[in-house]
DNA sequence: GCGTTGTACTTTGTATACAAATATTCTAAC
DNA sequence: GTTAGAATATTTGTATACAAAGTACAACGC
């Protein structure tokens, strides 16, 4: 670990404030797996009480994001190539059922947000700032998971995107794929358009395999270099 | 709420304890929608101090069967047909995958498990003895989320089944669907036997939208009476 | 040298204390 | 009778205190 840093200085109990920052932490990588989560020490650190770190690692635990032996305390989960395979089949299952969704239900007001951020995430593209092309692809998920109105999914997905993004930045390091990526959005957003239920799964389903190969692909090259 | 008692005194940390506690009381409905979780409250119920109260309850909402507003505190999360209905759909896709998984890594003695599952569950039934239904239900599906060989899975598939619990028991009181149950359980268990992926989907499509549809009903009723 | 035990030190688990925010009650004015 | 506002009580948020479990390491015996 090295400077976590209490930013949200929000009126938000410190609890959530802890718990956000810990779980950015360990998404962005800075808290690496196995790393110990030490209360006393994180206490420090972010200059408040054990009170509010434990009660953020408890909701860090429930989320899968550490894991806690009791009497010897949490630390952040690991995730393994298993793990990670095991999750994307998950997001996969969930991802292809938001679409569907998103078919039956998405609005016009919607859809010109899709357009709009595909133009945004093509221009982003074009800069190569892979922090605001991961953005603009969030957020054109995030449209879609909205248009599916099923709150609770939303709620799940963005559990597993956060699985997803300790990987996900190497990911989007690969610049061969973007112009894949755009046209992957594009199929999408014309399937939802036409609601084409199952144009779009299968478009969703070749975006989320091929993330999924590549992600697979970071974790092999990640695992071979460290062997 | 009515009397709260902590019984698992194994050597586990308080938290965990009062975490079950509580979720059971959620999920059985001794703790009912809306109503207030107040920590003091709790703590003198059950006999210990805030502390493991406040963590258990940040658990809670972690799964999504508390809901808390800052400054306010926590109460019993509350679930709309709306609700339910959205949990049912995220439940129906990941119990496909489930079962597409199952049908691929499925042992031989896995598949014994389920014939011996199965035997006992016509046992019970005959019996009508709701309680032990419900656990061969829930023992049934075990088996194959196990078979999947995905832990994620697993985990995410008992977090909906607590919130579909909700409504569950009264589903099981409907006498008249038991033979189908019975017949349902049977055609997934040969589908997983032939290996034949299609069937077995299918039949657990139908067999988890029997379930929806009655669960519906269910609601349906008893917002009826409510009004 | 190797394992064992005992002691000092860390770290977690739980309880409690105090402050700040929110809810409630009571009083007074209209 | 109703409403506004002050006083009071409750309740959460955070910090801290203390006990118990776990860990590390040195001294000791084999």
């Amino acid at each position: 670990m090295e400077n976590l840093e209490l930013n949200a200085n929000a009126y938000l109990p410190l609890r959530d404030v802890v718990f956000h920052t810990l779980r950015e932490a360990i998404l962005k990588g800075d808290l690496k797996p196995g790393e110990r989560l030490m209360e006393l020490q994180l206490a420090a650190k972010l200059g408040v009480s054990r009170t509010p770190i434990r009660e953020a690692i408890r909701m860090l635990q429930q989320e899968g994001l550490a894991v806690t032996v009791p009497r010897r305390g949490a630390e952040v989960a690991g995730i393994s190539q298993k793990d990670m395979e095991d999750v994307l089949q998950i997001r996969e299952a969930l991802e292809l059922l938001a679409v569907r969704l998103a078919c039956q239900n998405v609005t016009e007001e919607q859809i010109s947000m899709l357009e709009e951020n595909m133009a945004a995430f093509e221009e982003t593209i074009r800069k190569k700032d892979i922090k605001e092309i991961a953005e603009k692809d969030i957020e054109f998920h995030d449209i879609i998971f909205e248009a599916a109105g099923n709150p609770r999914l939303v709620m799940m997905l963005n559990n597993l995107r956060g699985q997803i993004y300790r990987y996900r930045v190497e990911y989007l390091k690969a610049e061969e794929s973007y112009p894949c990526l755009v046209q992957e959005h594009r199929s999408i957003v014309d399937g939802l358009k036409s609601r084409d239920k199952e144009y779009v799964m299968e478009m969703t389903r070749r975006h989320v395999d091929n993330q999924a190969k590549a992600i697979k692909n970071i974790i092999r090259q990640t695992d071979d270099r460290q062997e």
